[in-house]
DNA sequence: TTGTTAATGTGTCAAATGACACAGTTTTTG
DNA sequence: CAAAAACTGTGTCATTTGACACATTAACAA
């Protein structure tokens, strides 16, 4: 929970109360390795803040192959936007690749916090812009990069998912098959 | 200006009043073809609202190879969310590929009409939440299809992009070259 | 209108990639 | 603990891709 104060700190002014209403209006859960938190033709209710552990968000295409959408990092904030802005139920899912320890903001507690007051309304929105931005700065940033120098971002920022997450699910998260990204470590161990 | 209210009532209930005191603030401008919107070490203070044309958003990677970040088209609201949130300086750069006319909100207007009520604050959040929810929509989707799905899709979904901007630039937005591009093409009229 | 530049179509070839196949290793689970 | 399942490393090979080269056409500007 502390993890979460700190969490919402970083975007900016909050007053003790606010914060307080906030947080505990959030819920403290955990999954062990392999559950899922979201499964397919679910409505998705709640967001979530990952403090440790690592999620696989992934979906499927016309033909039944697995993609994945995402590794979801601790100290972010996720859920499946789509399902929870427009109530719709997704096809998507999100299983713990490791023991995952989380918070659980439901739509009805955020709908409140909005409505809650001003200061919190705007602070809601100012979480809400940086969240947009940074999606779309991990987007590009992402779209200017090859497989290679994805993988060495990984490394290089996210240690503990390249140790953590099979080689599998990196590689599908950069955007390529397993073998490729075995050539690649094979390279960068021989250099 | 008719089609950015239009634009606006899709996200939801306004008042007139709201909608008028959003809409007056926005200024209808253009660009002939070649035209820069955004310039490398430009701040970007406005959101734009596309009402005809496209617009290139593009970068340089570390050897100065420009990357396609995105097409822009019609009936969309595009800004360099980060440059824009955090006024900073941005290094990319955005081009008109066609003539286009616009609408500009500058951010303090935007920040007036968030201040100016509360509905208003609340349709700005709501239409936040929007953008971001379709912004992670339309990059799961893309990240499902293979090049030549993405190319279809382009066809079925944009195909004024697809006949008014350059192979090159379609090419690179959907993330290939423009000789495998002509590959696709090719085959698709064979068949 | 004409010279210049941008855009397009297409072939060749080397390099990168994905699909398979299979062996070895680790993890899970009954 | 033992069997099953998941994960990893690695080789082969057909396919796809990107890079280059160049001819042709379209768009633009002096």
């Amino acid at each position: 929970m502390q993890m979460l104060r700190a969490y919402f700190k970083g975007f900016g002014e909050i007053s003790m109360e606010d914060m307080d209403f906030l947080v505990h209006r959030c819920t403290e859960k955990a999954l062990a390795k392999g559950e899922k938190l979201i499964r397919p033709h679910q409505h998705v209710d709640s967001i979530y803040f990952i403090a440790s552990g690592f999620l696989h968000y992934f979906s499927h295409n016309e033909f039944g192959e697995r993609t994945t959408l995402k590794v979801i990092s601790p100290n972010h904030c996720w859920t499946i936007m789509d399902s929870f802005f427009h109530q719709r139920t997704t096809l998507d899912e999100c299983q713990a690749l490791t023991d995952v320890s989380y918070c659980e903001l439901k739509r009805s507690d955020y709908t409140e916090v909005k409505l809650h007051n001003k200061d919190l309304a705007n602070f809601i929105q100012t979480v809400t812009e940086y969240i947009l931005s940074s999606k779309v700065v991990e987007e590009n940033k992402k779209s200017k990069m090859s497989i290679e120098e994805r993988y060495l971002d990984l490394l290089q920022y996210h240690p503990d998912m390249v140790q953590q997450v099979p080689v599998n699910i990196i590689a599908s998260y950069i955007g390529t098959s397993r073998e490729t990204l075995h050539r690649i470590r094979r390279k960068l161990t021989a250099a």
